[in-house]
DNA sequence: TTGTACGCGTTATCAA
DNA sequence: TTGATAACGCGTACAA
C-alpha cells in the first residue's frame, strides 16, 4: 500500500517512484526529487519483507552459534564478530545472529535461515569433520564462509587462524624451558580447531623425540571448570606432566586454580599456557602465558570473504592469520 | 512457484495444500496426507518471506546490542540471551540479534529491524534516561519488551534486577565490617542501571550518616581496564577508601589488580566487591565477593512477557529479581 | 471439503 | 523518461 500511496500522492507510477527511489539512472532529476521530498513528507518506509520477495535479496547475512556451552558466545569470539558485523555494516548488510537451545535441532536452523530468503549468507562456525552444516550448505548451493578450514576447501570461502603451527610453537616453548612431560588440556575433540591443536603439539613433541602419554592429553569444554578437572587429573598421575597446555586461557584460569588446590605453584614450579590473549589472562595470577591473533582482521576476512561472494568488490584476502606468543608468568618456571 | 507446483504435483489447488500444511481443520485427513507426503517427495520448504509479506507476522524477535566496548556481549547478558532464546524458540519464534557499529546510527538501525516484518517484536536492553528508542519504538507502536525498568512502565512491558536494593545490601555489608570510607565505581552513568546502583550505595551511606566524597565515585565502562584506573584513582586519594564496591565482576578483578600493583592486599587489608558473579570471579585471586541473580529466569521471563504480547499466551510474570550476595575472600578485612 | 480470486508491497519487463 | 502489467510465494475471504 506504501509506494503505492506515495504514487498517488505524487501523481505517478508505482514503477517511476520505485526507480527514483533505488537511484536508478533512467529518472529526471526533477522526479526523483519530487519523489524524495514525497517520501519525507508521507514518512515513506519501504517494506523489506516486499523488497525481499520481489527482489531474492536480503542484504542480511547469518550467524548461527552452537550451543556448546552456558555462553551465547566466547570473548574473543565476541571481538571477531564485532568487527565482520562493521565491515558488513558500511556495505549496507546486516549481520544477524542466533543460537540454537540445545534442545534444537542444528539442521533445521540452518534451514529456517535458507528458506525464503531470511540471509543472503550464512557464516559457518568451528567447523567439524564431515561437517553436516557444509553438506547441506553445498547441496542447496548457499552462499557460505567458513570460520575454520576443512580438506578441500579453496582460497574463497575461509579465513583460520594456524591452530597447528600456534600450539607446535607453544609446546616447543615449553620444551626449549626444559619440559619433556608436557599435557595438553585441548577443547572439544570433534571441532577441527581442536584437532589442529593437538596436532601441533604431537609435532613439536615428536621432533623432539618426547613420548607422550594418552593420559596427558585430555578432552572439554572451553571452560573453567572442565578445565579444573582436567588439570587435577593430569597431576594426579603417577609421572605428572610439569607443563599444560590449554586450549584457550579460561582453561588455563581453571588448570591454575586446579593445580594450586593440589599443592602446585603455577609459574613457578609448574607451567601453564592458555590461548587467545584474553582480558582474563593478563589479569589472572600469575599473569598467563598465551597466544594472540588479530581477531579484529579475523572478522573483517570473514565479512571480505563475504561481500566478494555476493557482490561484485574484490577484496584481498588472507586465509590464515597467525598466533604469536604472548610472554607472562605462568609458564616460568624457577627449577627445571 | 514452490506451493504452486507441489500443488500441481498433488493436482489440488493453492489453497488446499496450504490449508492442509497450516494445519487447518476444514481438510480431509486424506487429502492432509497426501499433502504432506507430496511436501516430503519434493522436499517442498515454505518461502518464509512470503509467508511474512502475506501473513504480516515474521515469527521472529530482534535485539539490538549496544556496542560500548569491545565485547559483542558481557557474560552475564549472554546467559540471559541464551535462556531467552531457548524459551522463545519452544514456542516456535527465533531470536536473532545484531550489534551497532560505533559509526552507525542507533535509531537507524532499529528502524531497519521495524520496516516491513524482519521482526514481530524487539528487546530493548541497557535502558537509559529518556530513551530515544523507547520514544521511537512507542510512536511507532511497536511491540517491544525491556530489560531494565524506566519511570513509567507497566508490569507487562518490563523485567529487572533490583540494583538499587542489590547495591543497598553490599553496601550495608561493607558498613556493618566497620568500613566507613566506601568508593563505587559505577558503570556507564548514562544507563538506568548504573544510576539505580548508585542510588542503593548512596541510600546505605545515608542511612548510616555516612557522608560520601564525591570523588569516591567514578563512572567508567565495565571493563577490567577502565576499572584498573578508577581504583588507583581513588585509591591515590588522601583519605583513601577501605571498601571498593564495583559495578560488576569484571571491574572487580581490574580493581583488585590495580590496588595490588599500589601495595594493597585485596581481602585483608582492602575490600572490594563485585557483581554478577561472573566464573572469572569464582576463580580470581582473591576470589571476589559478589551478587547474583538468575540470569536464566530473567531471559525466560523476557521472553514469556514477549510471548504474552504477541500472543495468546498469559504465562504469569515476575517484573523483579533479587540479587543475593556471594561471600568470597575479595571483601574480608583481618583489621578492621 | 475444495477451488477461485485477490491481496501483501516491491521489483522488473516491456511498451509507449 | 514514464507507465501498465506481470511476477515474487503465500494466505485467505468467498464461492462452489
Amino acid at each position: 500500500m506504501s509506494i503505492k500511496k506515495l504514487a498517488e500522492h505524487l501523481n505517478l507510477s508505482k514503477s517511476t517512484v520505485s526507480r527514483a527511489l533505488n537511484g536508478y539512472t533512467d529518472v529526471s532529476a526533477e522526479t526523483r526529487a519530487k519523489v524524495m521530498q514525497g517520501a519525507k513528507d508521507i514518512n515513506y518506509r519501504a517494506n523489506a519483507t516486499a523488497k525481499r520477495l520481489a527482489s531474492g535479496k536480503s542484504r542480511h547475512i547469518g550467524i548461527i552459534l552452537p550451543s556448546n556451552d552456558d555462553m551465547f558466545i566466547s570473548p574473543a569470539f565476541s571481538k571477531v564478530l564485532a568487527s565482520a558485523s562493521s565491515l558488513l555494516a558500511k556495505h549496507d548488510y546486516l549481520l544477524i545472529v542466533t543460537t540454537i537451545a540445545p534442545f534444537q535441532n542444528e539442521l533445521k536452523v540452518y534451514q529456517d535461515f535458507m528458506n525464503g530468503g531470511l540471509v543472503d549468507g550464512l557464516f559457518v562456525v568451528r567447523t567439524r569433520k564431515d561437517d553436516e552444516r557444509i553438506q547441506m550448505l553445498n547441496q542447496r548451493k548457499f552462499p557460505y564462509i567458513c570460520h575454520g578450514y576443512l580438506p578441500g576447501f579453496t582460497s574463497e570461502m575461509y579465513v583460520d587462524v594456524d591452530n597447528e603451527q600456534a600450539f607446535y610453537e607453544m609446546t616447543i616453548k615449553q620444551i626449549l624451558a626444559g619440559h619433556q612431560q608436557i599435557a595438553f588440556l585441548d577443547g572439544p575433540s570433534e571441532l577441527a580447531l581442536s584437532q589442529s591443536r593437538l596436532e601441533g603439539y604431537k609435532r613439536a613433541m615428536n621432533e623432539h623425540n618426547l613420548s607422550i602419554n594418552p593420559q596427558w592429553i585430555q578432552n572439554g569444554r572451553l571452560s573453567e571448570e572442565d578445565a579444573a578437572n582436567m588439570a587435577k587429573e593430569v597431576l594426579s598421575l603417577a609421572k605428572r606432566p610439569t607443563a599444560i597446555l590449554c586450549a584457550d586461557d579460561i582453561m588455563a584460569v581453571g588448570a591454575i586454580a586446579a593445580s594450586e588446590a593440589l599443592g602446585f605453584n603455577a609459574g613457578s614450579d609448574l607451567a601453564i599456557a592458555g590461548y587467545g590473549d584474553y582480558s582474563v589472562g593478563r589479569y589472572s595470577k600469575p599473569p598467563i602465558t598465551s597466544m594472540r591473533y588479530d581477531t579484529e582482521k579475523v572478522g573483517e576476512e570473514m565479512a571480505k570473504l563475504m561481500l566478494n561472494k555476493l557482490e561484485s568488490t574484490a577484496f584481498e584476502v588472507q586465509n590464515w592469520y597467525k598466533a604469536s606468543i604472548v610472554e607472562r608468568q605462568s609458564d616460568q618456571v624457577t627449577t627445571a
